[in-house]
DNA sequence: CCTTGACCTTCTAGTGACTGGAACCCTTAT
DNA sequence: ATAAGGGTTCCAGTCACTAGAAGGTCAAGG
């Protein structure tokens, strides 16, 4: 299979798959005239990838989930753990940008957003620092 | 005033401010020596854009917010359009991560986190393309 | 055989918003 | 004289790609 191929049936963008190999997460064979070429194994790699990044993992924890996935002997607490890390991040994010959109749709549904000057989005911004 | 206590007083590091003065956010006079001298106007500034970055404005739309804020013939329309926008992105983001906080959940639920391989995570993660 | 167009390759540079570090200058106190 | 603690610039790195340039390869049609 040749790159294109790939990633239509990966669902990623041709650049993203060159990416991918350059940083080591894949090892497509080449064939004679230098082109890449995938297996199947590839591409079931690729699809991981895509899926781990979809959820919002980092490119460090899709190699860390890659190595799992591939060992046997793996215990399932390490994926729980990745996954359980992962998951505090995202709370994280959504808290901080809950937090935002509280005080934004406030400061938003104050404003008139007419022709006139005055403007309580304006006025939060630029109040005086605390101190 | 010098650059570090314009950052205690305004919250920012050093780096940043450095940094603001380099992509045009702020101008600040400079002293013979060749330091940057800072007065109450330049602080205020960057308090404005310490609160507008907290509340998750990209660069670009602190220099929009600033140039209305010092523009007496400004309409708070432009202003609340720029916020409208901007609150737009903040659901949209707290959209996809509370999806990807939803599937993870669940995954992370159903793993024993234990010393054995079987892992729904990575099953999940492995499953076949759909096609 | 030649050309055309679609594919493939590598390499460099840019994104956003900083951040770290090196190398060096200025000021103040001892 | 020197040491500590400011300040300065410039370069490189972060993360995960993405855009673009310059050029090689392949299959089909004239």
């Amino acid at each position: 299979m040749n790159i294109s191929q790939v990633a239509e049936r990966s669902g990623l963008p041709v650049k993203t798959i060159r990416y991918y190999e350059e940083i080591g997460l894949i090892a497509p064979a080449r064939s004679a005239n230098g082109y890449r070429a995938f297996n199947e194994k590839d591409l079931h790699r690729l699809a991981f990838i895509g899926r781990a990044r979809s959820l919002g993992f980092g490119i460090e924890s899709c190699r860390d989930l890659l190595a799992l996935y591939n060992d046997r002997d793996r215990a399932s607490a390490d994926v729980k753990s990745i996954a359980l890390t992962h998951l505090d991040e995202i709370d994280r994010k959504i808290a901080e940008l809950t937090d935002m959109r509280k005080t934004l749709a406030h400061l938003v549904s104050a404003c008139a957003g007419n022709d006139r000057p005055d403007c309580p989005i304006l006025a939060d911004l630029g109040a005086p620092v605390q101190s």
